[in-house]
DNA sequence: GTTGCAATCGTTATCGGTTACGTTTGCAGC
DNA sequence: GCTGCAAACGTAACCGATAACGATTGCAAC
């Protein structure tokens, strides 16, 4: 019915069940006082119309919608992870999900679309935004969890801890014999990429290992950065023996360029990441790797934010999960120790 | 600013600027017939409040509101590939995506519930809808696109041509050799799982070799579903020589319960599957399988709802995409020939 | 026969923003 | 000096739904 036609009302309902719109908002919200009989026709003359309450207008009405949103600029495979996480964490909670994502993916990108979208669902559709795109300090009249935010930030937020994990790979190749390591870094600004450099630089100067500036190539997390800087690093004639890259993509991406160079992983080339992605199982080696479980991110960042929606939140500000190193076959003993 | 209190509105601005909502409005907007000395005034207000217009009020005022909805009850891989195919016809376009996912996923699943929420978007939020969940008919005030819909259905929608892809995998079976094939079916009553369906029995017809109903196990495209179906077509006495089943999904999880029966894939089994996921290239053997490029069906499905919307589609109703044949490690000529 | 109290239902203000329409103001033209 | 007109801005209705409040009704108790 009505298929191209104006879209059902609320008062299409009323006129119809001959009562006011008041009670059929009643009879839709289940409250008390309407008779049963007019209950009857009034369900009748919705399933005629085949009505649905406008989300638009009720959450313009109503303070909350149990509507909860989600802010990000790609659809990555992590994202679908953390997506999947959130799915968990509101599964049978009561609260829905809403996703927004610009469609400016490669234009102006004027950095504070985050920020604006934030506030364009936060006025009202939304109880509560998770924002999954490097965000600093974002205001908003409902609460907020930042994934992976940017450095030093100190909204409510959820991180893996990417110090540790990536120390642990580091010192994962150093024990395997490994003095030169490269590192593929990740997006300047961010908290993790931060973190992780920072784990790296730690390591190594815990172990003694002098550390080669050349030896650091920057980043973007985009698989596609780390292409030419990978390439470099595996051009020089004291390349490395590692590559450590900040995220699973750049690291799959150098197992490609690796190959491509006619290098064997891990006989002339160990190579290890961050994130482990589904795709870091079943590569080729298999990819050594960090877990952080971006489902888990997810489902904590949900779960964080229906308390601060609810108002009964007692955990820290900030949430750090722990990571878990995965040891594939991409890493091994170097051939020749220094 | 306003962390935690009331978000900011537009009659705030028009306070602190000293004129009406109205001109406000008109400054948001660009609109005629406001002196310049006012328009800095209103602006200046707006950025001091960081006021950002509500989606929801300018949505259920205007009829129109450039965003676009997308409504799905799963983050699959899939889900993943084809919204990028989405955001990338979206891109630059000046329309947004709003995704919509309800929390009840475990739950009541009411099969009604897509064109529930289809209705909630359309009547305001959005000016046209994707669906990626299995929808027949739905009514609604705004266009709709299908991807992937029911059997039979007549709206507008995007599929892939699961009949020739179908068909071209049992060809392929055939011509190595295979005579007893065994199918894993798809969820009864999508259009997608039928046509596969018919395009293996087709293929079979036209070669000549009798079907075997008990070579047809019913599964629902859920990998997990296939679990029991394949061990259970591989503990037969008359076991087939090759699997082909209706996803990638699937056929990963029977090549999973191949090793454990310690059958080597493909010596002495084949599998096949359908959709090319990421995850089937990288998978041991490489799996053979139909691309149907997700993101392709994404970007159709967008583009398409995209003319609907601005009312110029010329266009068929239903768009198949075309599908190729991708042949990897996992399917060679049977050990032993009938 | 009144009064009182529930139950039932309609009226209306409201959410935040848009827009048709009306009003004020400034200024040129007669 | 009066008229005409357009620019600039405010007023108020409206989008679809909700909820406080008021109005009506039926029925039991006095």
């Amino acid at each position: 019915m009505a298929k191209g036609g104006a879209p059902v009302t609320m008062s299409d309902v009323a006129q119809l069940a001959g009562v006011s719109t008041a009670t059929v908002s009643r009879v839709v919200n289940g409250r008390y006082g309407v008779s049963a009989s007019t209950v009857t026709h009034v369900r009748l003359a919705i399933e005629r119309l085949g009505y649905e309450p406008s989300l638009v207008a009720t959450s313009l009405r109503r303070s909350r919608t149990n509507v909860l949103g989600l802010v990000t600029h790609t659809f990555q495979s992590y994202t679908a992870e953390v997506l999947k996480g959130v799915m968990d964490a509101l599964s049978q909670s009561g609260f829905d999900l809403i996703i927004y994502a610009n469609s400016d993916l490669y234009g102006t990108y004027s950095d504070g679309w985050e920020q604006r979208h934030l506030a364009r669902l936060s006025g009202t559709l939304t109880d509560g935004c998770i924002a999954v795109t490097p965000s600093g300090e974002v205001r908003s009249g409902t609460p907020i969890v930042v994934i992976d935010p940017v450095k030093g930030s100190t909204v409510p937020s959820v991180t893996a801890d990417n110090f540790a994990g990536a120390t642990a790979v580091v010192e994962h190749l150093l024990g395997l014999g490994h003095r030169r390591i490269g590192f593929i870094a990740g997006r300047a600004g961010l908290e993790a990429a931060w973190s992780r450099e920072e784990g790296y630089r730690r390591a190594l100067a815990k172990a003694g290992v002098s550390l080669d500036p050349r030896l650091i190539a920057r980043g973007s997390f985009n698989p596609e950065s780390a292409a030419p800087l990978a390439r470099a690093l595996l051009d020089r004639v004291d390349r490395p023996t590692a590559i450590f890259a900040a995220s699973d993509g750049m690291a799959l991406k150098t197992l490609e360029v690796a190959k491509d160079l006619g290098l064997s992983v891990p006989g002339d080339l160990s190579v290890a990441g961050f994130d482990n992605i589904p795709e870091s199982a079943l590569a080729e080696p298999g990819l050594t790797t960090v877990d952080q479980s971006m489902d888990r991110l997810g489902y904590e960042a949900a779960r964080m934010l229906k308390s601060l929606v609810r108002g009964d939140w007692e955990g820290p500000g900030q949430i750090v999960l722990p990571t878990r190193l995965v040891v594939r076959g991409s890493t091994a003993v170097p051939k020749t120790s220094p």
